[in-house]
RNA sequence: GCGCCGGUAGCUCAACUGGAUAGAGCAUUUGACUACGAAUCAAAAGGUUACGAGUUCGACUCUUGUCCGGCGCACCA
């Protein structure tokens, strides 16, 4: 046990059990660092939790458990009561500074922990259809879903990401037609485009592929001759672009599950969908099409399973393919959908319990729009292509660590301007280039010509500067803010860490010199203190996908 | 009309899920490079947390009403 917060909790319990014989679970006890450090080094509001339960006052509650607390707590050198019955805890430093040698001890793996009991999640995210290539939208969802894959693995979930190919239906229809139509425009034959039908640059270089691999082969053909062909070449060559550039933006699945594969063996694991629901009395036929009951469980209205065409709505195989998951083991999941999709929500918990699982291992985080905005107004397509502007242009503009940070440093349910200027500046205005030159500053301290070699000693005793021991707080927090930020999936809050650390660092480097040859003993200690901050530092980028550079 | 998400300093955002005097950056003002990178630091100023009512020891946070903005309300995906 070396947090030492963790350390305050479990004397706070303990010691609510002495003074008044309550049970006190450690849930209950709140151990947090006030704003203000001149009130302590951590503080707890429990005399306020107790006060119902004790028929008590507060304050007189708070003094009565100071007395305990200070027999429980060797780690503290002052306890004292404020306010309205906070109780603040001084800890000495030494007690403070024992995580530094956690730290480097860990090494990577430190900030990792099992408080996610090794539960088994499902992360869907991205999933744009395989018919265009990705665009900023898609890049919120990317950066996010990737970092909230990284830290809840790291918090000890087990985490699998998954990708869901549309690669069925109505759009990959429209898929071939436009891919055939611009193939046979490079001929110089008519076929028409329909006008919901892709009408951006890049189906003419699939198309040009397809030239280029069989000539003029499907020229002038029966549809029902081509069709197949340019549907499989199409997806390929799109998710082919969709993999390349999630690769340049650091973005990696572990399964990409197609929406074929529920239509395989005449569709059987669809069906079966249909006919549990059916068992269930939760089907009826009207005007010609199959409807899900879906109002049974809430839903504003019924909704259709089978068009009167005798086809499939986009519903029915997403909700086998929600069923797949659970099949597989999956204990939640997580899904990360666009805004404009949260009415889809509701249906498809509906569909869930109506097929017996609990609506709420299903979680849906929604993603708000996002506006790219440069020189104060909104930039809707890109100069280059006249298109919305890509994934790609985006990396090659403002690069991946900018753009994945801005992405990531702003809460999912907020609707966000991504200021492509303040993203593309390499100085202090931009947050990214703050916190990485405060990483490129840790390295250097340590790796200067004239610093002195680091060895480890068993206490850092000298560390004593409030610039130090505010730093050496921050750190030591770490692994709870992973905890937190994957309890809550809340990946900003990593973000807000990272700068927080890069701010404590760069105040406590002006303040303190850390290589002074007139102390070679603080020295080292202080190389220590920077040792792990950088370990820290580190990691924590890591979480988030952004590089740690040794030089800028 | 109904539903979902927002509204916090001039601007962009926080606030450890109900805690102490609501915090940062930018912009504004003022200081600090003949020692580890000034891509930095130190300081000042800036607020009725959209507005009203309620819940309690305590509300940006919960409930409710109103106003404003975005999104959705398909046998599209």
């Amino acid at each position: 046990m070396s947090d030492i917060s963790e350390k305050i909790k479990n004397a706070v319990s303990v010691s609510v059990k002495e003074a008044f014989g309550e049970e006190c679970p450690d849930q209950m006890v709140m151990v947090e660092r006030p704003r203000d450090p001149k009130m302590g080094d951590f503080s707890t509001n429990i005399a306020m939790r107790l006060a119902k339960a004790l028929h008590k006052k507060p304050v007189d509650i708070a003094n009565e458990l100071v007395g305990v607390l200070k027999n429980n707590l060797p780690e503290a050198s002052d306890i004292s009561v404020a306010g309205p019955g906070f109780i603040n805890f001084v800890i000495s430093s030494s007690a403070l500074t024992d995580v530094i040698n956690v730290i480097l001890d860990k090494g990577n793996d430190y900030g990792k922990s099992e408080s996610g009991k090794g539960e088994k999640v499902l992360v869907e995210f991205v999933s744009a259809n395989p018919t265009g290539d990705l665009h900023c939208g898609h890049a919120r969802g990317a950066a996010w879903g990737d970092a909230l894959c990284r830290i809840m693995d790291e918090a000890g979930y087990q985490v699998t990401r998954e990708y869901y190919v549309n690669d069925a239906g109505n759009q990959i229809d429209m898929l071939a037609e436009s891919m055939y139509s611009r193939y046979c425009q490079l001929y110089g034959v008519e076929y028409p485009l329909p006008d919901n039908g892709y009408h951006a640059q890049d189906i003419v270089e699939v198309a040009k592929k397809i030239q280029e691999k069989d000539g003029d082969k499907w020229l002038n053909k029966d549809k029902s001759e081509w069709e197949d062909y340019f549907k499989d070449e199409g997806i390929e060559m799109k998710l082919d672009v969709i993999r390349q550039d999630l690769d340049l933006y650091r973005v990696h699945f572990d399964e990409w599950t197609h929406e074929r594969f529920f239509y395989q063996n005449d569709a059987e694991r669809i069906q079966k969908v249909i006919d549990d629901l059916r068992s269930k009395d939760l089907v009826f036929e009207q005007d010609g099409a199959v409807w899900f009951r879906s109002t049974q469980f809430g839903d504003d209205k019924d909704r259709v399973l089978r068009k009167n065409t005798g086809l499939l709505t986009y519903l029915t195989p997403d909700i086998a393919n929600h069923v797949y998951k659970f099949e597989r083991g999956y204990d939640t999941l997580i899904n990360l959908w666009g805004a404009d999709h949260h009415s889809y929500v509701k249906r498809m918990k509906c569909a869930m319990e109506a097929l017996g699982y609990d609506a709420d291992r299903l979680q849906v985080d929604l993603i708000q729009m996002v506006r790219m905005v440069s020189n104060g107004v909104e930039v809707k397509m890109s100069k280059r292509t006249g298109n919305a502007i890509t994934i790609r242009e985006l990396c090659e503009d403002v690069g991946v660590d900018a753009a994945r940070w801005f992405f990531v440093s702003k809460e999912l349910n907020t609707q966000m301007d991504f200021d492509m200027d303040l993203a593309k500046q390499k100085n202090n205005d931009n947050p990214v280039y703050y916190v990485q030159y405060a990483y490129t500053r840790m390295f250097n301290i340590l790796h200067k010509e004239g610093t002195p070699e680091f060895t480890p000693v068993e206490h850092y005793d000298l560390l004593s500067d409030p610039k130090e021991i505010e730093l050496t707080k921050q750190i030591a927090e770490f692994p709870k803010k992973v905890e937190e930020a994957a309890k809550h999936r809340a990946v900003n809050r990593i973000c807000n860490y990272c700068y927080d650390l890069a701010k404590l660092f760069h105040s406590y480097y002006n303040s303190c010199r850390v290589n002074d040859p007139s102390n070679p003993e603080l020295t080292n200690q202080r190389l220590g203190l920077v040792n792990a901050a950088m370990i820290t530092m580190k990691n924590a980028l890591d979480l988030i996908g952004v590089s740690a550079p040794e030089k800028m």
